[in-house]
DNA sequence: CGAATCTCAGAGGTACTGAAATTT
DNA sequence: CAAATTTCAGTATCTCTGAGATTC
């Protein structure tokens, strides 16, 4: 045990995320914040299963349904059978949801710029690359 | 602009601080990871102002109330006037808060080696000071 | 038939809006 | 009186529980 630190890291990492969702309101993505995470993987090519969505995103699978329904009802995504396993539903964002994907991507680095003002460039690609190595991916 | 990756900072940051989330429940750590994490700020010594810790925790003044409210039946807080300025209430904890405090911090370093496993020792004390120097402490 | 995947209705927890009371 | 702090009622949004439908 190298690091016997007052507040864990879980601690500072809920209240950032809370930081995040809190300057980042509907208006200034053009999408809800839910909606945003959610296409930053539905827009991978070949589409995602509903589960794999469920699964990366932390959100049970019944939630899942009530998310996509809210985003196919706004023509960002639409769902296909799997013709592989019939069972599943493969969710393809669409030309709509990658424009404002995109728009909402810039939107992100302004965000981004104003969550983590403090760090510099370097320190901010660490932060990612740790997150990400943590996330498993 | 050094690092132009397909996902965000802030996309990572919310699906860990999820992943947390979901593996903190309330059975394993005593109390609600909410009342932890606030907690985690009134339990340093002198209090803290009912503001002070809606700013810390990003929740807004109202719903603070709320919040405190709870953990106030629940015998883990109190408020006490600021004498100082009596329009402020001073946030302590009591001997039963510190003691469910104490215990939950245990369980928390439980989540922790779970949700960071794949990071060293040196990385997970990385990721702690960027994410506190990202917010200021 | 059991398991996996998706769907939905109802309930519970969390957060926001607007208005009020007290103190500076 | 205006501003700051806390409180509450009402509402909206989000998430989970449990049950059902379809396909493997």
């Amino acid at each position: 045990m190298a690091v016997t630190s007052a507040r864990g890291t879980i601690t500072l990492l809920s209240r950032l995320s809370k930081s995040v969702y809190r300057r980042t309101p509907e208006s200034l993505l053009g999408v809800s914040l839910r909606h945003f995470l959610a296409l930053s993987y539905v827009a991978d090519p070949g589409g995602i299963s509903q589960q794999q969505l469920s699964e990366i995103l932390c959100i049970d699978a019944n939630n899942t349904v009530l998310l996509l329904n809210e985003m196919e009802g706004q023509g960002l995504i639409r769902r296909v059978r799997d013709q592989a396993d019939r069972r599943r539903h493969l969710v393809e964002v669409t030309e709509h949801g990658e424009e404002l994907f995109q728009h909402a991507q810039r939107a992100r680095e302004t965000v981004e710029d104003d969550v983590l003002g403090a760090l510099s460039a370097h320190e901010r690609a660490t932060l990612h690359r740790l997150l990400a190595k943590a996330l498993g991916d």
